[in-house]
DNA sequence: GGTTAATCGAGACGGTACGTCACGTCTTAGT
DNA sequence: ACTAAGACGTGACGTACCGTCTCGATTAACC
């Protein structure tokens, strides 16, 4: 009844997951997304490419999963009892995550990489933008139900999800004063 | 007073160049950018890779001339009287030319390239992004006279390009209630 | 007790090892040295460039590998006796190897090789050159020891090689009357 | 009737041409002939490529002219009596002029290019090979009407040029006991 | 306890594209 | 006609990574 049917042979190796994670981050860090190779980090992982190659696709879903065990990339955020303050939360959560000194520019790759890459785009967008939407997706259900949003629970979506991506991916921060604005624009209450 | 000084020499080839531009979009076309090579644009065009080297820092400068050459990527608006009015006109020619075929695409990889080349990036941003900004700007400059923005221009400019490269590189359509709601959202008008 | 302890990762392909030398020697024939290209050697081998760069420093080693494997470079002259008999025998099989068809060409072009290339200058004397002159001091040590010679050692080879190369690279051929000539003149005998 | 016929237009630079000779010599004595080029000898002499190429055939040619113009390369030999003096003395002079610093490594790297490249073969035989051994050629012509000479002219020739050129090619000095030696074996005179 | 099978590290392999270099030719304006 | 300057098409260079393929060794479940 288990989809882990007992197979014979060697495990895989957890030492060897870990290292090649932690490797692709260091590197990504270090020489940036562009200067990240498999062979670099088999090399600096002390591991085989093969064994890269075996449990993942491209590198970009390495560096995915490495980001995915470093951070917590999807926060809930508990009701606060109307949308102006739940979504400030979202966004603060949002705007900390992208801040976080390899995390931004990882994840700014790893778009990159979905423009060119087919496969990855699928995937990308199912393990990490749809379930980013799916987050979000739950404050909007909430307002929803009490009638807080000025526009529909999509565009709402897009909006939000827009500006933060704009600003990572033209290198630009995202200050508090955005959040704020963009409370009172969607929520249609002023700020505190 | 010229500030081409008459050099010796051989002149640039027009001819070279415009095969070149011609080639970077056809090819890109027909094998999307990640099939984009310099060897590919040198063998369609006709022309050696030095003459590409010479004149572009890296092909992803050949394609955006070459985008550059066949669209016009900077519509102006003219003034009709009211932001709403501006705003939509100005989503509409945007929407369009996302929407046109290889445009969206060669688009999405510029985008993802200024990702992964820091050069590039800020040769993006001067020569296009911004440019964009500023077309953008001049509405936003009529609107603050009139009084009539709902967040500052700068969120609102945030906002407009946000929603248009977010729906452009998670490959989803920018269509027309898309435009309403943003224009209901940032002129605070209820859309005709 | 073994000098090659055992090693991990996959073995050097003797296939293409050998196709690379086969490729080597074949163009060579067909369209001279100057026409021979690691590119053309890799396309007809059927071999990645950098299998060629792993294991030889640059083309000439290469031909100079796939000439040693066709031909016996260095065949030994028994001793018949006296010095005159001993060279004759080996300038014949001297002119014999210089006259066989790609290898008098390869020879010429390795010479030509070693002057514009200070490495493998080194590597040619101290594969071939030198061991040319040890298979001639093999004879001259035998012809000092019977008080045979006619001048010392080291000019005599001198002699010998410097006319072979001198013919060999003025393309004007080795004949017999010439190594009647060396005979008389190096071992004090008339011929017979 | 003048082989010199007056013609239109700017006449060759005199300036020009000696600039080239000068560029070439000086760029192989500084990189090696490997490191000559053509564009390099332009733009050292602040010339046009074309004006080399309209003159000379090659860079191996414009090389071989400026050397001819910078030594003395065919010194005629007084006729000294008897062929043991004049050999001596021939070989002394082309020892020197082998030893002489960027002129032994040019004769090399001429060498070497004869044998890349047939056209240039044939000019550097006719316009430097043969007219050194024509030199010698007079001395061994007054060899042979004393019945001096201890093998054919040819042979002798041969043997000169061909222990010359061997020493030179294998980078090793041409001594003087070197000389003594060929002059006894040559002359089948004992050396003073 | 031997057999079978999956994994591991290492590293060689056939490819593709890179960006550079030098070639020899052509074009320009000027002498 | 010749010159300096320099852009051009061509083709080879040597390098970097790709993703695949042996290797021999190790580790686990199964018989």
């Amino acid at each position: 009844m288990s989809n882990h049917p007992v197979r014979p042979g060697r495990k895989r190796s957890e030492e060897s997951r870990l290292a090649i994670l932690t490797a692709a981050l260091e590197l990504t860090a270090e020489l940036g997304y562009a200067g990240l190779t498999v062979d670099g980090i088999a090399a600096r992982a002390g591991t085989g490419k093969q064994t890269i190659y075996r449990w993942w696709p491209s590198k970009a879903d390495v560096l995915f999963d490495a980001m995915a065990a470093k951070a917590d990339l999807f926060v809930p955020i508990p009701d606060e009892g109307h949308f102006a303050e739940d979504l400030r939360r979202f966004l603060t959560a949002s705007f900390a995550l992208a801040a976080k000194k390899p995390l931004g520019d990882a994840l700014r790759a790893l778009m990159a990489h979905a423009q060119l890459d087919d496969e990855f785009r699928a995937r990308f967008w199912k393990s990490f933008l749809q379930r980013r939407r799916e987050a979000l997706g739950v404050l909007l259900d909430r307002a929803t139900a009490r009638g807080e949003l000025t526009a529909s629970a999509e565009s709402v979506a897009d909006i939000v999800f827009g500006v933060i991506w704009y600003r990572l991916l033209t290198d630009r921060p995202l200050d508090g004063q955005l959040a704020e604005e963009l409370v009172t624009l969607l929520s249609g209450r002023v700020s505190a």
